[in-house]
DNA sequence: GTCTATAGGGAGATAGAC
DNA sequence: GTCTATCTCCCTATAGAC
């Protein structure tokens, strides 16, 4: 790994940090630079326009997604399991920092970024969806996770559910997203006959 | 109703719009007073500070809801009508012009607003949470409303798919949001036993 | 690749005339 | 109350030296 790389992925660290806390008008080039002990140009060298840092960090985000994705094959292939690894690192993630959800961001922000990062957002959101889906009747199959209904529709209660809660987390505190997954994963996991006593 | 009273109220009108479309950080004085055909010191006038005016947009949406939350009661108690009617109310402000919701704004820039504006954030997300907890728990009581646990972790759930819904609505079209409030609908009004089919 | 220097614009905000 | 004029600051972005 040389230089080049090594610095554009420093900035890419920071700038990803920088949105997902403060939103895309919520932090400049001062605030990516000075930490990182460079100066401002050095970063309109490797992203000319902040656009270019904006849909480079979404689409790192996606192949993130994409290689963790893979990894969770490592359970063999269960739903359950796959959630869980999923919940956890989201979870987790949010907890550290107090950063929104990705999604969070791209869609607080969709009516004031440029063109090229709403495009790069809607990938993303298609595969995050696409994913859950999956799981979901994946799941339900294997007799693992329990719902009713369309898996869309459960896949949007969910996404919606993360991503606001995630939110709001910020405001009132962890604990808010904490009881949003935990209720959650209760819905999933316990057989409905149960649930209904 | 006087001059100063009429611009002051177009003011937060169109600035309370912008908030909701762009987030704190994306408008500016110019927006709100170029189509008011009015100048940028006439809103400093009457809002010295950006942070005066976002107060004044949290502050008077506090009002709105708490009238709009006595004005339910003529549904004669009725937590289920009471709940209808804020529904109702969200969907349609959410599809007019795919703002974000009061609340999604708030956390999304939570970090990167006022001091003054969190504080005025933090009242509404409690009288917004207290509103629905109470409308949970009575309707609940009434045998009007189902659902298992707490009612407050009823109303963190319900709250973030809201939030989060609006959110993601504004990427995916308002199908979303509608399908998660019509699967909000489901889950509360359909009897347990009958669900569990 | 990173620097210094700077352009060019828009932001929030204030002073003082009307 | 609203205006014109102006201030100061910071933003994104570029040119050219090293």
């Amino acid at each position: 790994m040389n230089n080049r790389t090594d610095t554009r992925e420093r900035i890419l660290d920071s700038a990803e940090q920088l949105l997902a806390t403060r939103g895309y008008h919520g932090f400049s080039y001062q605030d990516i630079s000075r930490p990182l002990g460079i100066k401002n140009a050095a970063v309109h060298y490797h992203f000319p326009t902040k656009a270019d840092l904006g849909v480079a960090i979404v689409r790192r985000y996606r192949d993130m997604l994409k290689a963790a994705s893979d990894g969770f094959m490592k359970f063999g292939g269960s739903a359950r399991l796959h959630l869980e690894a999923y919940l956890d690192f989201f979870m987790k993630e949010a907890c550290e920092n107090q950063t929104m959800c990705p999604m969070g961001v791209l869609t607080a922000d969709y009516f004031s970024i440029p063109e090229s990062m709403r495009e790069e957002g809607s990938k993303l959101e298609q595969e995050v969806f696409a994913m859950l889906i999956r799981v979901l009747e994946v799941g339900r199959e294997q007799g693992e996770l329990h719902f009713e209904g369309e898996p869309r529709t459960k896949a949007v209660m969910m996404m919606s559910v993360l991503q606001g809660a995630r939110q709001l987390a910020r405001m009132m505190g962890s604990d808010v997203l904490a009881t949003a997954i935990e209720e959650l994963r209760r819905e999933l996991y316990v057989e409905p006959s149960t649930a209904a006593a």
